[in-house]
DNA sequence: GAAATTTATGATAGCGGTGTCATATCTAAT
DNA sequence: ATTAGATATGACACCGCTATCATAAATTTC
């Protein structure tokens, strides 16, 4: 089986090897019939053009790269699972990217990593769409780039998000409409974009519904099991426990989970705990969790299907889209006891 | 800032391009003084070779095809980890295949992506990793490739495995060492190659330690979380049931887990629970899994640098690497009761 | 119906490297 | 000293495709 190339279709189909090149790249004043004639050929010969080639001449790779912090999780699994499905779609491959966020080197190390793939374009997640140095980097390379789950919004470049706070709010408004008042609230990193607004959302409900804020009951965590344990420990021990404990990530919600029970509390009878994410383990534990689904896929997607618009070159709807969060109720949440 | 190209390091040096060619590619036959000039060139111009071209001329690609079923989870987080880490250090790019395994058109689909990148090789996880028809394919395209996992021994094509046999046998002796012989069983899908080894290292261990296999103790699962759920609640409704389950992975054994808890028997004093993997729910669960840690990772650095041996033509040490799993005592397992 | 556009097509020169082969220089062997 | 072989280097074609520009044919305009 030896390859065809572009030569060899031009001499079947009876053109000039330009013509199977506008062919290939859809561009216009074809006439329909050689059109035709040439897709015919495409197929009787089983011809594929060599992307390499192609990239060598009009300087694209057809590679996306995924930047994501390399402790990956189902976070990552997800992002991955959306940005191949459009790229799939869109003929383009997917290269990824694993880094240590707090790698000193990072910016050094990636600019190399750059340079020998020649990427068309870049998907930046959490915590990587806010590192500003890396986009001042990709800036001046002038390479394409999309940010999901942001911060901050940034001029110029654009970016997918999830309404998180207002999730927040939601799950919030969820327990307080089933007779909690006393609700716990777990934060993560500080450094990750979500810390700020998960909290601002459980702010803004407590104080809508009247409810003081007790400062013992926000607890500072770090998205591990291991600190949702030591916050549930710090919790559970006030003379005033809290009725309800709500997590910014499912990890820690499982960490809570588990010291209650060591604890010999039953939930959710004697303690709600509710997560962030939909984290595979959120239906693993018992009792499952009640959290917030993040449509992490669909952002990816929505992300993707950007980046190639700009690397095409066609305008952009919005350069800011936002996609919704969901609140999932599972075993893990009961009416507060009165 | 404009791209430097072969031509301008060759001025630079006062060469020609092809020496600045092998320098390149290590090639020999280049005076050391000719090479430093060169390599200082390199870095005084900040000369990057450009992939396409490279690729174009050699016919490479510099990248890398990883397979693996798209219901991902965290073996293929680990997998990906590893297989990355060995691109990297050899200047590779990884691009990642998750596939429906059930897919019919699998191959056709995966030939035509095959076709759409070039891949200088690529790296099967399971189930792939046992597709003959798939196998042929790469075969016939003469692709490079390396099996992870996989079940049958196939002629020269290199592999690397985990001795899971082994792992489940000695999983078995830890609970025969603790006092269990009414042990039982959960399997997984039978078309997953581990399936049969996992079982067959039950078999050995009770068969060795002279103890009777019960036929109702052993389950037919499929490695989720709900077969878990429903192979316990037959087991645990058997006039006498098993004082010990294995299940084969550790989303079984968390469905496990949850219905022994819901069942009111107290885990582990009145139930050992061990599973297969190390996921990260097996951590995050109450309590924790007594498991089989894979080397998962390091199985992917192995088939990711056997690759690359291949792709540059270098002799294989082995055709066949066996990493050695680990078993890891957590908090579900106890002694049996007397 | 002539001039001005628009549309369709091809010839040719790269893109930035590598492969092949020729040539020049150096070392070892006779 | 002479020759054979190894070592070092360069000239140039070529990998398979796209970009540029020229040209021919079809269409519109006045």
């Amino acid at each position: 089986m030896k390859k065809i190339t572009i030569n060899d279709v031009a001499r079947h189909a009876g053109v000039s090897k330009k013509t199977i090149s506008r062919v290939l790249n859809e561009e216009p004043n074809v006439s329909i019939e050689t059109r035709k004639k040439v897709e015919e050929s495409f197929i009787e010969l089983g011809y594929r053009p060599n992307p390499q080639a192609r990239g060598l001449a009009s300087s694209q790779s057809y590679l996306i790269g995924l930047l994501y912090p390399s402790q990956s999780n189902s976070y990552v699994s997800n992002i991955q699972k959306g940005a191949l499905e459009r790229c799939r779609a869109e003929g383009f491959h997917l290269v990824i990217y694993p880094e240590d966020h707090e790698n000193e080197n990072l910016i050094s190390q990636f600019e190399s990593n750059l340079y020998s793939s020649n990427l068309d374009g870049i998907i930046l997640t959490p915590p990587f769409s806010d590192m500003t140095k890396l986009l001042d980097l990709l800036k001046e390379r002038e390479i394409p780039v999309v940010r999901v789950g942001a911060l901050s919004s940034l001029d110029k470049i654009p970016s997918v998000i999830s309404n998180d706070a207002e999730a927040s709010y939601e799950m919030c408004r969820y327990l307080i409409s089933i007779g909690h008042h006393k609700i716990a609230f777990i934060k993560g990193n500080l450094d990750h974009g979500a810390t700020e607004q998960r909290f601002s959302g459980y702010n803004k409900a407590l104080k809508e519904a009247g409810i003081p804020i007790i400062e013992q009951f926000i607890q500072q965590g770090n998205f591990s099991f291991e600190s949702g344990e030591d916050c549930a420990r710090r919790l559970l021990s006030l003379k005033t426990p809290p009725s309800a404990i709500f997590a910014s990530n499912d990890y820690m919600a499982a960490g809570i989970v588990k010291v209650a029970k060591q604890k010999g509390i039953s939930i959710p009878h004697d303690l709600t705990v509710t997560g962030f994410d939909n984290a595979p383990a959120s239906r693993y534990i018992w009792p499952s969790l009640t959290t917030i689904k993040q449509p992490i896929t669909e952002m990816a997607i929505e992300a993707t299907r950007m980046l190639i618009r700009i690397i095409r070159k066609k305008p952009l709807d919005r350069l800011s889209v936002t996609i919704r969060n969901e609140l999932i109720v599972r075993e893990s949440s009961a009416p507060a006891k009165t």
